[in-house]
RNA sequence: GCUCCCUUCGUCUAGUGGUUAGGACACUGGCCUCUCACGCCGGUAACAGGGGUUCGAAUCCCCUAGGGAGCACCA
C-alpha cells in the first residue's frame, strides 16, 4: 500500500547571527510552498556547529519567523538533539560499507590541495583511505564512499535538470574526529525522518546536492524534490551585506516596515503572477508556484519596499496602526497619552508616510510644540503680509468654543473671504504658525488635533516672530 | 583553476517563434489642491555581443563577454 506523501516544507537556519532578508525570503517561499498545498511547514534549527551557533542567534531567528508571522506546524527541531540517530545512520554505512575510517593528517590534506591548486585541478580528496585498514582506537574521520563513475540528475524545480559527474566529487567527511556530525550527512538524515518532500534553499545549496543524493541512494531512499532559489543582490547589484544598509528582517521592523509590506515586497523578488504587484498573504498562498520562481539572482531595491509600506500604511486598521506607532512616539520622546487621540493622528497621517518611523517623526507637532520655526517655511509664510490674516484668525479662534473639524474649516474661510484673499494665504501662514513647518494634514484636522490651547499659544509665538522680523527689517 | 549556474528599461519583472517589447518602483511633465501626501493623465528608458536555425527570433542552437555560487574536520 502507498500512501500519498502529503507536502512537507523546512526551513533550516543556523544559528550564526540574525535572520536575512535572502534567508526570510527562502522561508516565505517554503511556508507558501507548504500552505499552498495543504502540507506541512517544519522549522529545523542547524545548530552542529558548536562553535559559532548561539542561543541568542536562534532566539533573533525566532522572532524575526514570529514578527513575520511565518508560523510553523512542527519543530523548531534541534540537530545538536539528534546525534545519537547521526551516528545511527553512520554506522549503518560504516558497517554496510559505504563509509570508511580515514586518519589522514591535516598536513597531508592541505599539502594535497595545495598540490591541486597548483596544478589547477579541483580541489578534493583523493581516496588515500579507501582502501586501508584505518584503527577505530586512534583519532579518524569517517568519510562517505562516494560513487567513483556514473551521474547525478537533479531535476530543480527552479533550475530545471542539472547534472553532475560522480567524478567530479570526492569523499566527503561525515564524522569529524571529535565524534560530531557534519551537514551534509545531518540534512539527509533529518529530511529523510521529517519527511521532507521539497527542500527549498538557497542556491549555494546547489553544489551540495549530488553528493546528498548520493547519500540518501547509498541508504537506500528516494530524494526529496529540491528547489534552488537565487540569492538577493545589494542595490548595486553586489552581494548583500551590512554596508547596504539593513540586511536583519528586525532591522526593517525597527525602521518602521510592516511585516506584511516586507513579505510582498520579498515574494516579488524572482516571482510574479503577471502585472501584479500587491498580494495578501491569502493572495500568495493562492497563486505562488515555486516553478514559477526565476533563476537568476535580484537586487534589493529599498525605494521599491517603501512604495509597497506606504500602501499597506494607507490601508491599514487606524487602531493597529496606532498601536505599531506608539514605541516609535516613544523613541522620540512622546507618550501619546498626554496629546490627542492616537488613533486619530494616525487617520490624519496615513497617506502621508512611508514608514512608522516617518509617521512619529511628522506627527511630533501634535504632541508638543515645537521647537525653532522650519528656517524656510517661517522665511516664506511668516512675513508682514501673513500679519493682519493671523491676527484675525488668532481673534477667530479664540471665540470658538465648538473645536471641530467643520467650524474650524468655515473659520479659515470666513477670515479669506472678509480679506479678500485666497485660502492658501491664510491657511498657509496658519499651517507654520501651528506646526512649525510648511506640511501637515488639512488645516482643519490639524487644528483640531493640535487642540485649542496649544494653537493660540503657537499663533501668539508665530505673531511675535512677524513683529521681531519687521522691526529687524526696519531698522 | 575546476564544477554548476545566470544575463529584457537604473531596479523588480511580463513575455515561451509573428507584440508599437507590457506593467511596477524610481525619475520626470501636467491635473487636483490650504501645504505635504494621496489620486489621476502623460513622458524618458531594456532584449549583453556575435554567429546560426527559420518566411520570421527577446523567445530555439552555438560561441564570446560579463556576473554569481560551490570546491572545509562551516552550514
Amino acid at each position: 500500500m502507498t500512501a500519498v506523501m502529503s507536502t512537507k516544507t523546512r526551513f533550516a537556519p543556523s544559528p550564526t547571527g540574525y535572520l536575512h532578508v535572502g534567508g526570510a525570503r527562502t522561508a516565505l517561499f517554503s511556508w507558501l510552498h507548504a500552505r499552498k498545498h495543504g502540507g506541512k511547514y517544519v522549522l529545523r534549527i542547524e545548530d552542529t556547529d558548536l562553535q559559532r551557533s548561539t542561543a541568542e542567534s536562534i532566539n533573533a531567528i525566532l522572532e524575526a519567523m514570529t514578527w513575520l508571522g511565518l508560523d510553523y506546524d512542527e519543530g523548531p527541531f534541534y540537530q545538536t538533539k539528534r546525534f545519537d540517530r547521526y551516528n545511527e545512520v553512520i554506522d549503518e554505512l560504516l558497517e554496510k560499507g559505504l563509509a570508511y575510517r580515514c586518519n589522514c593528517s591535516r598536513e597531508r590534506l592541505d599539502e594535497l590541495r595545495e598540490g591541486q591548486m597548483q596544478r589547477k585541478e579541483k580541489p578534493r580528496y583523493d581516496g588515500h583511505c579507501r582502501g586501508q585498514f584505518v584503527p577505530d582506537d586512534a583519532p579518524h574521520v569517517i568519510r562517505f564512499r562516494n560513487p567513483p563513475e556514473g551521474s547525478v540528475i537533479i531535476d530543480d524545480q527552479v533550475r530545471g535538470k542539472i547534472v553532475f559527474q560522480n567524478d567530479e566529487l570526492d569523499d566527503l567527511i561525515i564524522r569529524r574526529t571529535d565524534g560530531s556530525p557534519t551537514y551534509n550527512l545531518t540534512v539527509v538524515v533529518d529530511d529523510l525522518d521529517m519527511g521532507i518532500t521539497d527542500v527549498i534553499r538557497g542556491d549555494d545549496h546547489v553544489n551540495n546536492t549530488p553528493r546528498q543524493v548520493n547519500i540518501l541512494q547509498a541508504l537506500g531512499k528516494t530524494p526529496p524534490r529540491y528547489a534552488h532559489v537565487p540569492m538577493i543582490l545589494g542595490d548595486d547589484g553586489s552581494r548583500l551585506s551590512k554596508r547596504h544598509g539593513a540586511v536583519s528582517v528586525m532591522e526593517y521592523r525597527n525602521q518602521g516596515i510592516l511585516p506584511e509590506a516586507l513579505l510582498n515586497y520579498l515574494v516579488r523578488l524572482g516571482w510574479s503572477h503577471g502585472d501584479e504587484e500587491l498580494f495578501t498573504l491569502d493572495q500568495m498562498v493562492e497563486l505562488f508556484d515555486i516553478a514559477d520562481v526565476n533563476k537568476a539572482a535580484s537586487a534589493f531595491n529599498t525605494e521599491k519596499l517603501l512604495w509597497i509600506n506606504q500602501h499597506y500604511i494607507k490601508k491599514a486598521d487606524p487602531t493597529h496602526l496606532a498601536r505599531l506607532l506608539s514605541p516609535h512616539l516613544g523613541e522620540l520622546g512622546i507618550d501619546p497619552a498626554g496629546g490627542p487621540d492616537l488613533v486619530e493622528v494616525v487617520r490624519a497621517q496615513q497617506e502621508r508616510a512611508q514608514t512608522l518611523i516617518e509617521m512619529a517623526e511628522i506627527s511630533e507637532f501634535f504632541y508638543r510644540d515645537y521647537e525653532t520655526f522650519e528656517e524656510k517655511a517661517a522665511k516664506k509664510y511668516l512675513r508682514a503680509v501673513a500679519l493682519e490674516p493671523l491676527r484675525m484668525m488668532r481673534e477667530r479662534l479664540a471665540g470658538i468654543d465648538d473645536w471641530a473639524g467643520e467650524t474650524l474649516h468655515q473659520a479659515v474661510i470666513d477670515v479669506s473671504e472678509s480679506l479678500e484673499l485666497k485660502m492658501g494665504k491664510v491657511a498657509q501662514p496658519l499651517r507654520v504658525a501651528v506646526v512649525g513647518r510648511a506640511a501637515s494634514p488639512g488645516i482643519d484636522v490639524t487644528l483640531e488635533l493640535v487642540g485649542k490651547d496649544a494653537s493660540l499659544r503657537r499663533i501668539d509665538r508665530a505673531l511675535d516672530y512677524i513683529h521681531a522680523r519687521m522691526e529687524e527689517n526696519a531698522t
